[in-house]
DNA sequence: AGTAAAGTGAGCATAAACAATCATATGCTT
DNA sequence: AAGCATATGATTGTTTATGCTCACTTTACT
């Protein structure tokens, strides 16, 4: 029994029943209470649940979601990145988040970040603004009440849950963002960033061009790939956080462009 | 029983009934008389009721309580109004749903209705649409490849997932609907539709207008309860659908404003 | 007003739950 | 395969929740 399987277990215990006790959840799971207590912790630091003293009871926010957007499986090589990536972000900024799995990473680690949590009740303004037009991330963090959320609407596509179209487009135009962390499906120094359909590759690029920084968020698979719709040329990108696993020419010839390369 | 749980409790018997006694709260919950009233008191100084000797009465910030209070109970009666909501809508409908606990239930009821997945690969318009303001909504539908989903933008309220501000509104304008599913914190014919925030309110009133025809889907509790803000009067609403626990004389009245009143 | 009954808050005792720490085990990276 | 990071379980001292008693206050009834 792996922990990522415990978690997603206990919240379906906390949202089927309302609430779960530490000797319960420790019986049913097989592990100690100690273990179920910091499973409990971690599930309140992400707001799926509130603690009490000898359980935890679900919380609003957990009643509306479906499990599989709350237990994310592990991808060690995304979520180091995403880490990475979260770090470079400061108090008040706004920011830009696209969809994909290593954005979605990149969410979680910017909710992970406890240090935004609002320093006191009088500080009106949220610690962060995200903007993106991804509903699966925007599900994820609505959640939390230090994060302000903003959805572009549109329409939104099956795969990857991102909302393309003319509403997504009115809304970008509308808004100014500092960094934006963009999720490629493939990425080189020809090709620039690219994604698979042509309606994500426009909002993309309309994310981009509202952005004062582009960071790309990729792992090094996609620097070998193809993807059909180009996002922006490489020249546009600010930064890249990969993983050790790029070949070195080509982190070469990125650098040769003026782009900064962090490896995670 | 834990704590939050007895809480919770309290809370929603002082509110059914509009006062407990101490005794009986004691009795029925099964602790004794000195923990009730230390439960009392910390929820007296919430302002979530007010004490008397011997007991507690309702305040009125205890009427329209934040979801984090309510206890994930069955959802039985929900789902059998959702079921009979789902059941109105037809082929190639424009379907508009705002968020809140019912109507997620009429979002997955919809989602149930295996009849409208696509006869063939030719069809290209999509089954059924749906446009909605709430993000949880939204990433639970994505998934469905028969339905195409319009997402308004928005800012995201932490409590109920829905997109509100300027953003959502601009959207809006642009939409025409066929059937909008409202669900709502509080229904009588003098207050008409009412939500727990003036956001959301305003956006779930641009929705009734942009629709050729609202169908208010609210338990039996939503009408004797009380809410901050008006969606919109009554006599804009077409139909409710409620379960068989509502008292006689309101449905008449709701009647005498034209409104088709449907039990599930 | 006077008195009895019920309700209350404070203090105390007990049991359960907790956080912190450490040692061990497991698993991932190089 | 070695080394590092993470996960887990056990231990310990501390905190919290609860029920009980008792002295006091409020309410209700004569």
């Amino acid at each position: 029994m792996n922990r990522q399987l415990r978690l997603s277990s206990i919240l379906e215990l906390v949202v089927e029943k309302g609430s779960v006790e530490v000797d319960d959840a420790s019986r049913i799971l097989g592990v100690s209470a100690a273990t179920i207590r910091r499973d409990f912790d971690v599930l309140a630091k992400r707001q799926l649940l509130t603690r009490t003293h000898g359980g935890a009871v679900a919380t609003g926010s957990s009643l509306g979601l479906p499990l599989t957007y709350k237990v994310a499986k592990d991808d060690k090589v995304k979520q180091r990145i995403a880490k990475v990536a979260a770090e470079m972000v400061t108090r008040h900024q706004i920011i830009g988040i696209n969809g994909g799995t290593t954005s979605t990473e990149v969410a979680r680690a910017l909710a992970a970040r406890t240090e935004f949590a609002a320093r006191d009740a009088q500080e009106h303004s949220p610690a962060l603004t995200v903007v993106t037009n991804a509903v699966n991330i925007a599900a994820e963090l609505t959640v939390r009440h230090q994060i302000k959320i903003v959805v572009t609407g549109g329409v939104a596509r099956p795969q990857s849950y991102e909302l393309t179209g003319p509403f997504a487009e009115e809304v970008l135009k509308e808004v100014n963002i500092d960094i934006t962390f963009l999720g490629v499906s493939a990425f080189n120094t020809t090709m620039g960033a690219a994604a698979n359909h042509e309606d994500e590759a426009k909002v993309n690029r309309q994310m981009v061009q509202r952005s004062k920084r582009v960071v790309v968020v990729a792992d090094s698979s996609k620097f070998t790939r193809s993807a059909f719709a180009t996002i922006c040329a490489a020249d546009q990108i600010n930064t890249i956080i990969t993983d050790s696993g790029t070949d070195e020419k080509m982190l070469e010839e990125l650098r040769q462009l003026g782009i900064e390369i962090v490896i995670a």
